[in-house]
RNA sequence: GCCAGCGUAGCUCAGUUGGCAGAGCAGCUGAUUUGUAAUCAGCCGGUCGUGGGUUCGAGUCCCUCCGCUGGCUCCA
C-alpha cells in the first residue's frame, strides 16, 4: 500500500500500482469523471500513470487537476495538438513531424510534407479531428530505451524525430511515447485520460517555420490552434481575436487619418499625418516637460554620421546586415566596398581572380587610381583588402545613422568633464534608420525609419544605481499618465554560453548585478531572462500589457560599459585624476511609431480628450446657425481647444454620425436656441447628449478634463485575467 | 531573407467554364435648411500592382518583379 497526500491534509492509502485516476475513482465517480491530469510533488503528470513510480516522496503529494486548474488547460491544448498531427498524418501522405507544443492560448505542430497546407485544408483538418474526438480513445503512455526509441521512428520514417534524438536528447536514457490507436509520438506529455475531453478546439493559421528554429535549417509548415473545455470559452476567446483585429492601428489609423506608410515613399517609411502628428507631438511635448524637469539637456544631431564613427561604437561591423548600405561620396566608392568585403570573405561570392581585375578596372573607370591606394595584385587577399580599405578610408563614407549614442558621445567629448557635472544626461527624439527585413515589416510597430525617445546618460559608476532607479521612476509616471497601469520589466542578461558580447566579464557582471538590485528595490515585477542582453550591456525591458491583455514590448534601458572604452571618454575626478564614466543608454517608451501604434490598439483609436487629435467638433443645427457655430469654436480655440465646425448642408444626425465614427471625444449641437442664449448642447461620445448649457460650463468641463489627463474610454476586457505569458512549454 | 496567402475606383468588396470592368461608401454638383448615429438626385472616378507569356480574346491561366497579410528568422 502507498500512502498519498491530498490538498485537504487527509493521507489515505491506496494499492501499489494505484493512479491518480483511482485515488479520484475512491473519491467519486463525478470527480474521476472531472479529472484532466494530476500534480505529483509539483509536477503536472498523466492522471493515468501509476503514482508509486513518479515520486521518492512519501507521503506522496497528490493533486487532481480538473478544468478548473489553469495547468489543464495545457494538458489539453497539447492533447489537441497530438489531434491535429494525427488528422493531417491521416489526410496527407509522408508527413514528417517536428516540434507541436502549447502556447499562451493554444499550439502549434510543425510539418515536413510535400502538400502545401492552406486554409482551405481546415474544414477536412477539423472534421478528421473532431472523428478522433468522438472515438475518444485513450492517450497511451510509452517509455522505451534510446535504442528502441531509435528504431521506433526510424520505423515510422519520422526522420526528424531521430536527429533529434540523436542530438537534442542525447542526454535521454530514456524516451517517453504516446500512442492514440495508430498514431505514435515522441512526446514528455503529459496527457489527457483520453480524446473526448476536449470540448472545443478550432485550427487558426498555417505559417512557415524553422526546423529548430534555426533560418539555415529546412523550413516547415506550422499549423496553429487553439482548444478550451467549454465551447462558451473557445467563442470567447475568438471574439477576443475579433476585438484584436477591430483595434488594428493600421486599420484606424487609416480610417481616422492618422498616418500612412506609401509604398511609393517606402516600405517601412512612416508618413505621419496631421492627425496623427498631432497626437506624436503631444507626446513629445509631455515627455520634454518631464525631461526637463528631471534633469536632461535637449539636445539635437544630423540624421547621417561618418562610418568611421559607426566602425569605432561597433554598431557599423557589427549590424551590418540590418542597415542602409553606406553612402559613399567617391563614385567608385560602392565598388570597392564590394571588393573589400568579398576578398575578405571570399568563400561568400566564389571571388575569381578575373571578377577583381573586372571590378578594379570599372572601379577605375569611375576615378579610384591604383597609385593611391599601394594595391598590388601579388598581395595576398588580406593584403590587397588592407590596402583598398586604406583608400576607402580616405574617403567620405556617411551612413544613415543606425543610432543616436555616437552623436551624443560626441557631444560629452566636445568640452572636458568634471566630476561635478555628472550625470550629463543628453535627450533627444532622435530618428533613426534601420534596414529590416521585409518580412518584418508591422505598420507602426515595426519600420524602417523611427524615432527614439532616446536619452544618453554619462554618469560615475558610483550614480549608475540612482541613474537607472530614476529612469524606472520616469518611465511609471509617463506610462501611467496615458492610462497603461499595467506593465513590468524584463531583466535581459548575456547568454553565458555565448561569444557575441563585447566587453570585459567583470563589467558584465557589475552591469547585471546593478540592473537587478534596483529592480529588485523598485518593487516592480520583473523577471531575469538570459541571452537577451544587448552585444554591449544587460538591459532591462519594459513590457505592458493593454486593456486587452495583449503584451507589448516598449522602451529599455541598457548599461554600457564598453562604448565608453570606444571612445576614450573620460571625465576629471575629485582626484583630479581622469576616470571612465559610465553611459546609461534609455528610450522607455521605445520609438514614438511603436508607442504611438500601441496607444491606438490600447484606445481602439479613441484618444483621450488631452491626446485627441479633434478634441470638438461644433455642429450648427442648419445654416442659419452657422455664423454662431464659427463664433463659438472660435472662442474655443482661443482656450486652446482642437476644434472643427461641420458646415456641411447635411441633417445634424448625420454630422453626429461622422463625428462618433470618427471618434471625436465633445460635440456641440447648436441651434438658434443656443445662438440665442450663449449656450451649447454638448454630446459626449460616450455618453450622448448632455444636454444644453453655457459655452463657459461646457469649455471649463472639457478643459478640466484635459488637465487631469483622464483616461474614461479604455474597455477592459474580463478575457484579460486568461491570458498567459506567451511562453513556450517545449514538449519534445 | 524564408514559407504560405493576397493585390480590381480614395475605402470596403462583387466579377460565373477565359467573352463589353461592377456595387456601396467617400468625393464633386444641385436640390433640401434640417435638433442628437446616414435627406434626395445627378455626376466624376479603373494601365484590374508591374513586366512578360499562352490565347482569336486574359481581371480570370502561366512566369517575373514590386507591395501587402499571417508566421518563421532577426531586432542596437
Amino acid at each position: 500500500m502507498i500512502e498519498v497526500q491530498l490538498p485537504d491534509g487527509s493521507v489515505p492509502s491506496y494499492p501499489d500500482e494505484a493512479t491518480a485516476l483511482d485515488v479520484a475513482r475512491a473519491i467519486g465517480p463525478r470527480l474521476a469523471a472531472a479529472v484532466v491530469a494530476a500534480e505529483v510533488a509539483g509536477q503536472v503528470v498523466d492522471a493515468t500513470r501509476t503514482l508509486e513510480e513518479l515520486t521518492s516522496n512519501r507521503p506522496i503529494e497528490l493533486r487532481l487537476l480538473t478544468e478548473r486548474d489553469t495547468s489543464s488547460l495545457g494538458v489539453l491544448r497539447h492533447s489537441c495538438a497530438h489531434l491535429m498531427a494525427r488528422a493531417v498524418m491521416r489526410l496527407f501522405p509522408n508527413v514528417s513531424l517536428a516540434f507541436g507544443p502549447t502556447l499562451g492560448q493554444g499550439f502549434y505542430y510543425d510539418f515536413d510534407m510535400e502538400h502545401k497546407l492552406s486554409e482551405e485544408d481546415f474544414a477536412a483538418i477539423e472534421a478528421e479531428m473532431s472523428r478522433l474526438i468522438e472515438l475518444g480513445e485513450p492517450f497511451e503512455r510509452l517509455e522505451m530505451d534510446r535504442q528502441q526509441a531509435l528504431a521506433v521512428c526510424a520505423d515510422l520514417n519520422q526522420t526528424l524525430k531521430v536527429e533529434h534524438i540523436e542530438t537534442g536528447l542525447a542526454d535521454h536514457a530514456t524516451l517517453s511515447f504516446y500512442r492514440q490507436g495508430e498514431f505514435l509520438d515522441l512526446c514528455r506529455g503529459p496527457h489527457l485520460p483520453d480524446a473526448r475531453r476536449v470540448g472545443a478546439f478550432k485550427l487558426l493559421s498555417v505559417a512557415g517555420s524553422y526546423w529548430k528554429g534555426d533560418a539555415r535549417n529546412r523550413q516547415l509548415q506550422r499549423l496553429y490552434g487553439t482548444a478550451w473545455f467549454r465551447r462558451a470559452d473557445l467563442d470567447r476567446y475568438l471574439k477576443q481575436l475579433e476585438e484584436a483585429k477591430r483595434r488594428d492601428h493600421r486599420v484606424l489609423g487609416r480610417r481616422l487619418r492618422l498616418f500612412e506608410i506609401d509604398p511609393y515613399v517606402g516600405s517601412g517609411l512612416c508618413l505621419w499625418l496631421p492627425k496623427g502628428a498631432m497626437v506624436r507631438s503631444l507626446l513629445e511635448e509631455f515627455i520634454k516637460a518631464e525631461l526637463l524637469s528631471r534633469g536632461y539637456q535637449p539636445v539635437y544631431s544630423p540624421h547621417i554620421g561618418r562610418v568611421e564613427l559607426y566602425e569605432t561604437s561597433g554598431h557599423f561591423p557589427y549590424y551590418r546586415e540590418s542597415q542602409f548600405a553606406p553612402v559613399f561620396h567617391h563614385p567608385a566608392g560602392q565598388l570597392v566596398d564590394q571588393l573589400i568585403q568579398r576578398l575578405e570573405v571570399p568563400e561568400a561570392g566564389q571571388f575569381a581572380a578575373e571578377d577583381e581585375r573586372q571590378l578594379l578596372q570599372a572601379a577605375t573607370v569611375l576615378g579610384w587610381k591604383r597609385e593611391e591606394c599601394g594595391y598590388s595584385p601579388d598581395d595576398p587577399p588580406g593584403g590587397r583588402a588592407a590596402s583598398l580599405r586604406a583608400w576607402q578610408q580616405q574617403q567620405e563614407r556617411y551612413l544613415l545613422k543606425p543610432m543616436n549614442c555616437p552623436h551624443h558621445v560626441q557631444m560629452y567629448k566636445s568640452q572636458p568633464r568634471s566630476y561635478r557635472e555628472l550625470p550629463v544626461r543628453l535627450a533627444e527624439f532622435g530618428t533613426v534608420y534601420r534596414h529590416e527585413q521585409t518580412g518584418e515589416l508591422n505598420g507602426l510597430l515595426r519600420v524602417r525609419g523611427l524615432t527614439q525617445d532616446d536619452a544618453h546618460l554619462f554618469c560615475t559608476p558610483e550614480q549608475v544605481e540612482d541613474e537607472f532607479q530614476a529612469t524606472l521612476e520616469l518611465t511609471r509616471f509617463v506610462l501611467e499618465s496615458v492610462g497603461l497601469t499595467d506593465y513590468r520589466v524584463q531583466l535581459s542578461l548575456r547568454d553565458p554560453h555565448s561569444d557575441k558580447y563585447v566587453g570585459s566579464e567583470e563589467n558584465w557582471s557589475r552591469a547585471e548585478a546593478a540592473l537587478r538590485r534596483v529592480l529588485g528595490d523598485s518593487g516592480m515585477e520583473f523577471r531575469a531572462v538570459e541571452g537577451e542582453a544587448a552585444f554591449y550591456g544587460p538591459k532591462a525591458d519594459f513590457m505592458v500589457r493593454d486593456c486587452i491583455g495583449r503584451q507589448w514590448q516598449l522602451g529599455t534601458v541598457q548599461l554600457d560599459y564598453s562604448l565608453p572604452e570606444r571612445f576614450e571618454l573620460e571625465y576629471i575626478g575629485a582626484d583630479n585624476r581622469p576616470h571612465r564614466p559610465v553611459m546609461i543608454h534609455r528610450a522607455p517608451f521605445g520609438s514614438l511609431e511603436r508607442f504611438v501604434g500601441m496607444l491606438i490598439e490600447h484606445f481602439a483609436g479613441a484618444f483621450p480628450l488631452w491626446l485627441a487629435p479633434e478634441q470638438l467638433r461644433v455642429l450648427p443645427v442648419s445654416e442659419k446657425t452657422e455664423p454662431y457655430a464659427l463664433q463659438v469654436a472660435a472662442r474655443c480655440r482661443a482656450r486652446g481647444l482642437r476644434v472643427t465646425t461641420d458646415l456641411r448642408s447635411a441633417k445634424v444626425q448625420a454630422k453626429i454620425r461622422d463625428a462618433q465614427l470618427e471618434l471625436i471625444p465633445y460635440m456641440a449641437v447648436v441651434g438658434p436656441r443656443e445662438a440665442e442664449s450663449g449656450a451649447v448642447s454638448l454630446r459626449d461620445r460616450l455618453e450622448g447628449n448632455l444636454g444644453a448649457m453655457s459655452l463657459d460650463d461646457a469649455l471649463n468641463r472639457l478643459t478640466d478634463e484635459i488637465q487631469t489627463r483622464a483616461v474614461r474610454q479604455v474597455v477592459t476586457s474580463d478575457f484579460a485575467a486568461l491570458e498567459e505569458d506567451g511562453e513556450h512549454q517545449h514538449e519534445y
